[in-house]
RNA sequence: GCGGGUGUAGCUCAGUCGGUUAGAGCGCCAGAUUGUGGAUCUGGAGGCCGUGGGUUCGAUCCCCAUCACUCGCCCCA
C-alpha cells in the first residue's frame, strides 16, 4: 500500500473546494440562525453504544458502516457516522431537556466505511438542523422551510425535488408491517435476493427497491396510506397543509423510507438526478422516540442532514478567491518599504499580498495570477515623491497615489 | 459487500498490431521586453506509462494480483 496516498474515500480539500465548503456551511448557517437554529459541535467520536442504540442494531450503517475501535483504554469508540445521535447525547447528558424546545444547527465530519464512489466518501461532510422538543407538524414543516431556503439561497433548489412520506405512529408501522410481509411472502418468488432476506428484517425497504422484479411486486403491494391511524393521518395532512401554506412544492413518494431505525411521521429528502446514483442532497424527518430509547425523558425531534460534498458538485459556479491588492517593488532595494507598505494595507483591512522575487514583468505576471484587483507599484521615482503607482488590474488604468492616502483610496474605489 | 469500466507529464488525453530516444494541447519556467500583467513567438524543464508479480530474447502494451478512481447494485448525505 502506497502510505503517501490518502486512505480510500477520503480527500483534501484544497482552497477551491474549501471555498465552495465554506459558503455552503456559512450561508446554512446564517439561515438557521435566522430561524432560531443555534450552532452547537458534539465531538467526532462517541461511545460506540451511543449510535448503536440510536440508529438500530440492525442497520447498514450499524452492521457494517462504522469506524469503531477500542481505544487505549480499551472503551469502543466510533467515529460519528452522522449527526443526530450525538446531539441527542448532548441533550440527555447535559440536561437540555429543561429548556425545550431546543433548535441546534451544526456542520462536521462524519465517517462510514463504505465503498466510495462520486458522491460517497468514507470521510464527508454535513450540515444539519435539530428541533428538539417540538411535537407539533409546524416543527416539520419549520424545518424544511429552513431547508428549502438554504438550497434556494445556494442557487440549487431548482435542480433538486423536494420528495414527502410519512412512516406514521408505530401503530401504523404494525398493522401496516403485517399485512405487507404477507403480501411479500405470497410473492416471494418475484422477489430479488437481496429484498428476501430483508423480509424479517427491514421489509418497508423493499419498497424502496431499484430491482425491476421486487418493483413489479411492490407495484401490487398494499399502500401504507391505507393503514394509518387517524392520529397518523391527521399529522400528515398538517404537514402538507403548513407546506401548501408557504408556497413548498413536493412530491408525495409512498415508497420513501428511512435506513435509520429511530424515525417515524414525515420522512422527505430534497433529491436531484445530476448527480448520478448518489441522488440524496439533504433529508431528514421526524424521530419522536429517538430521545427517550437513549434514556432520556421522552422528547419529540425533527431534524434533517446535507452532504457539503453533493452540494458542491451542484454549485454552478466557483466561489471566488478574495482579490488581493498586490504590491510590487521596483528592484530588490525597494522590497522593505514595499513589505511596510503591504502591512499598512492588512493592517487597515485590505486583502494585501507582496510578490517574492523578479522584476516588475515578472511580478506584475504573478499579481496577475493571483487575481490582484490593483497593483502598487513602487519604484524610485514614486518614492523620490513618497508616493506609488496605483494600477487597476482590470481596466489598466495608472495614477500616482501619495503613500498616506493609498489606504484612502483604496478603501473608496472598492 | 457484489458486478462492470478506467489508470500514460501538474491537468485533459493520444500512442505503441509487444521492439531501440513515449507524444500533443493546456499549464509551468526562461527569453523576445533590465519600470508594467492578460496576447503572440522562441526555447526549456517535467514521465519507475498506478504498484507488484508472470509470460517473452524484449512488456507502457498480453496475463494475474493489488491499489485508486469511476459506473451500477446495496446503502445513504
Amino acid at each position: 500500500m502506497d502510505q503517501l496516498q490518502p486512505v480510500r474515500g477520503t480527500h483534501d480539500i484544497l482552497p477551491d473546494q474549501s471555498r465552495a465548503h465554506r459558503r455552503i456551511r456559512e450561508t446554512a448557517r446564517e439561515l438557521a440562525e435566522r430561524y432560531g437554529y443555534a450552532e452547537m459541535s458534539t465531538p467526532i467520536f462517541e461511545f460506540t453504544e451511543v449510535f448503536k442504540r440510536t440508529l438500530g442494531e440492525t442497520s447498514d450503517i450499524v452492521t457494517k458502516e462504522m469506524y469503531t475501535f477500542a481505544d487505549r483504554s480499551g472503551d469502543q469508540i466510533t467515529l460519528r457516522p452522522e449527526g443526530t445521535a450525538g446531539i441527542a447525547r448532548a441533550l440527555i447528558s447535559g440536561g437540555l431537556g429543561q429548556s425545550l424546545p431546543l433548535k441546534f444547527f451544526y456542520s462536521g465530519p462524519m465517517f462510514r466505511h463504505e465503498r466510495p464512489q462520486k458522491g460517497r466518501l468514507r470521510q464527508f461532510h454535513q450540515i444539519g438542523v435539530e428541533l428538539l422538543g417540538a411535537a407539533s407538524a409546524m416543527g416539520d414543516v419549520e424545518v424544511i422551510a429552513l431547508g428549502d431556503q438554504i438550497l434556494e439561497a445556494l442557487g440549487i433548489r431548482g435542480r433538486t425535488r423536494l420528495e414527502l412520506n410519512t412512516l406514521g405512529d408505530s401503530a401504523s408501522r404494525a398493522a401496516y408491517r403485517e399485512v405487507l410481509v404477507a403480501y411479500l411472502i405470497s410473492h416471494r418468488d418475484g422477489l430479488s435476493e437481496d429484498s428476501a432476506k430483508r423480509l424479517d428484517r427491514n421489509p418497508l425497504r423493499i419498497l424502496d427497491s431499484k430491482d425491476k422484479g421486487d418493483r413489479e411486486v411492490v407495484d401490487g403491494a398494499p399502500l401504507f396510506g391505507d393503514y394509518l391511524t387517524d392520529d397518523a393521518r391527521a399529522f400528515f395532512d398538517r404537514v402538507r397543509a403548513g407546506l401548501d401554506d408557504l408556497g413548498l412544492a413536493y412530491l408525495i413518494n409512498p415508497r420513501l423510507v428511512r435506513g435509520l431505525d429511530y424515525y417515524c411521521h414525515t420522512a422527505f429528502e430534497y433529491t436531484t438526478e445530476h448527480l448520478g446514483a448518489q441522488g440524496t442532497v439533504l433529508a431528514g424527518g421526524r424521530y419522536d422516540g429517538l430521545i427517550e430509547t437513549m434514556g432520556g425523558p421522552p422528547t419529540p425531534g425533527v431534524g434533517w442532514a446535507a452532504g457539503i460534498e453533493r452540494l458542491a458538485m451542484l454549485l454552478d459556479e466557483q466561489v471566488p478567491a478574495v482579490k488581493p491588492v498586490v504590491v510590487i517593488p521596483v528592484g530588490d532595494e525597494f522590497e522593505a518599504e514595499a513589505f511596510r507598505v503591504t502591512q499598512r494595507l492588512r493592517l487597515a483591512g485590505i486583502a494585501a499580498d507582496i510578490g517574492f522575487s523578479g522584476n516588475l514583468s515578472r511580478r506584475m505576471k504573478r499579481a496577475n495570477r493571483m487575481g490582484a484587483a490593483y497593483a502598487v507599484i513602487l519604484g524610485s521615482d514614486e518614492l523620490a515623491r513618497d508616493a506609488a503607482t496605483l494600477r487597476d488590474m482590470e481596466t489598466g488604468a495608472q495614477e500616482e497615489v501619495a503613500l498616506d492616502k493609498l489606504v484612502d483610496r483604496l478603501t473608496q474605489r472598492r
